[in-house]
RNA sequence: GGCGACGUGGCCAAGUGGCUAAGGCGAUGGAUUGCAAAUCCAUUAUUCGUCGGUUCGAAUCCGACCGUCGCCUCCA
């Protein structure tokens, strides 16, 4: 992840398969086809955090529907450039330093730190640049520069605003009119020609960090990075620029305006804005030991300043790929409300898939996590050659990548992985498959043709990409516990084997009291955790 | 006040003009089991906030109303 130049592609870039992918542009308010500026190449921008604060999980949102996206684009044969930025100058991490009296930037390290430690959680690890503001300060100085050239900005008193009225399209992102927007223009509100203008470049003041600049020692205002940081890794013009709705005013209605109006070409082609989560219920965001815990709404907008935090905690408690899932479980356009249940069930539905991953191991003495995942959806596609299991198994393919093409509907997509669920546990039902299988026949090969196929999805959306953590900070003593459960699985054994059922019940619903379920197969006991 | 989104079974959630309204969680019945768990099978919305309208036909389009939420100030 470096900020260097956008890679070329070159001669061996995928020839494309132009599938019908259709994206919903913000801009258009319709869902248009994919057609990248550059064949078989698409820039892709994400606004990333202001990292002043630890990140929440609705900081989540864009990253893992993101990273699903790049996913799904590259299988389907482009070449993606996705940009991340950190924001990392800002008013609020002046205040933050002030208030724990320590760098700025310390701060920014730290934040980002958390930042990244959580989108690896969550498997999110497409990214290609994750460029820093402070890094690029000459970008963005020349950028305003230009723009005062041009005569859409202009200086005062060593601050510089960006004139809103020289550009005829503004506020066509948000579907607002100028008139619409007179606020009082905030605290430069004298300074500036029309109370709608924005801030490019701000004087700092005395003890505020500062860059020298032709107007004076200060800093960017909010969105020029995202303009300038764009600009320099994926160009004038690129194709989809994404972020959370609540994005869409201002910040994103301005970058457009600051780099239409520097480089005369429309910034984006296709604007994408996924729904914002909500709190479910009061009091279960995080720490609501905040400012806020008297208000006593019910339902509100997920934010650091109503005390929302404690990913990092969440993470540990429900796992990061049951949180992704979470997310990927909704279209990501609608709101997502956030509850310890709904995280609960997707704990609930994702074990019944672990549970396969066994089984399937038990026949094959193989990991399903070790199945080679196809790289292009072409790849993927296979001859069912009559075989129903089979048949429907292509079927259920085909209704997979149809619900991708269209507008990345991850939430019908994964309906279609449960029935593949369902068909696999059938097969092996039906065939008795289980351990000792004969691992030559017809049976266990279509056992792998459909445990092929859940890899192949999955992985599109970025699941399964390694065993289930197994109670995290438990691994220590793993040993010692498979060692207990041998013991007691055997005595009730012998308990059962004597008829003696209230014994083996009572080891097994003591068991379960604690969180272990024992399941009795033909072919001996086994255990796992409660999920 | 201006702009916008949403309201689908007990809960979550797709679908946005026409096959029997996906899927998950849960529940119920059956197969299996000593009994369970897991798995499989079946059932679980004549109905999509309310009332009107357009249409041969609407959950899907239009209008009104009710309700929830967001943006307009910092926010993924």
């Amino acid at each position: 992840m470096s900020t260097a130049t956008a890679p070329q592609g070159g001669a061996a870039a995928a020839a494309p398969q132009p599938a019908a992918i259709r994206v919903y542009n913000t801009l258009s308010k319709t869902k248009e086809p994919l057609e990248p500026i550059r064949p078989g190449q698409i820039g892709m921008y994400l606004c990333g955090p202001t990292v002043y604060a630890e990140s929440h999980i609705g900081h989540m949102v864009g990253p893992v529907i993101f990273d699903t996206i790049k996913r799904f684009l590259r299988y389907s044969g482009y070449q993606v450039t996705w940009v991340v930025n950190i924001t990392d100058v800002d008013d609020k991490l002046i205040a933050k330093s002030r208030e724990r009296k320590i760098p700025m930037g310390q701060i920014a390290i730290e934040m980002t730190a958390d930042y990244l430690a959580n989108l690896r959680e969550l498997g999110v690890n497409q990214i290609d640049h994750l460029p820093r503001a402070t890094d690029h300060m000459g970008e963005i100085i020349e950028f305003i520069r230009t723009l005062i050239e041009k005569g859409f900005a202009y200086e005062v008193d060593g601050d510089v605003f960006f004139e809103v009225a020289k550009d005829p399209d503004y506020g066509q992102l948000s579907n607002r009119t100028l008139e619409s927007m007179l606020g009082d223009g905030g605290e430069a509100a004298g300074k500036k020609r029309a109370s709608g203008d924005f801030a490019l470049w701000k004087s700092a003041r005395p003890e505020e960090p500062a860059w020298a600049s032709p107007w004076g020692p200060g800093r960017p205002g909010w969105h020029i990075e995202c303009s300038a940081m764009s600009h320099a890794i994926l160009g004038e013009t690129f194709d989809i620029h994404g972020g959370g709705l609540d994005l869409m005013f201002p910040h994103h209605e301005n970058e457009r305006a600051q780099s239409g109006c520097c480089h005369g070409a429309p910034m984006v082609k296709y604007w994408m804005h996924n729904g914002l989560m909500r709190a479910g219920e009061k009091g279960k965001v995080g720490g609501k030991s905040d400012r806020q815990a008297e208000s006593d709404d019910v339902a509100g907008k997920i934010s650091r300043s109503r005390g929302a935090g404690g990913l990092s905690q969440l993470i540990r408690r429900h796992t990061g790929e049951r949180i992704r899932f979470f997310l990927l479980r909704t279209h990501y356009r609608s709101t997502i409300v956030y509850g310890e249940e709904g995280l609960e069930e997707s704990g609930a539905a994702l074990a019944a898939f672990y549970r396969f991953f066994e089984r399937f191991a038990e026949v094959t003495g193989q990991s399903f996590y070790d199945l080679p995942a196809p790289a292009h959806r072409a790849e993927g596609s296979f001859d069912p050659a009559g075989e129903g299991v089979l048949v429907e198994a292509a079927g259920l393919r085909d209704k997979f990548l149809a619900a991708m093409d269209d507008d990345f509907n991850t939430a019908l997509a994964i309906s279609t992985l449960f029935d593949l669920l369902r068909a696999a546990n059938r097969h092996l039902d039906q065939q008795g498959l289980g351990i000792g299988a004969d691992r030559e026949t017809p049976a266990v090969r279509t056992l792998y043709r459909l445990a092929g196929v859940l890899r192949d999805l999955t992985s599109v959306l970025g699941l399964f990409r390694q065993p289930p953590p197994d109670q995290p900070g438990r691994q220590a003593d793993q040993g010692l516990t498979d060692g207990l459960m041998e013991l007691l699985i055997s005595l009730r054994k012998e308990a059962r084997a004597q008829k003696d059922f209230a014994t083996g019940d009572r080891i097994r619903d003591r068991l379960a009291e604690l969180g272990v379920l024992l399941l009795d197969k033909k072919e001996g006991t086994f255990w796992e955790r409660k999920p």
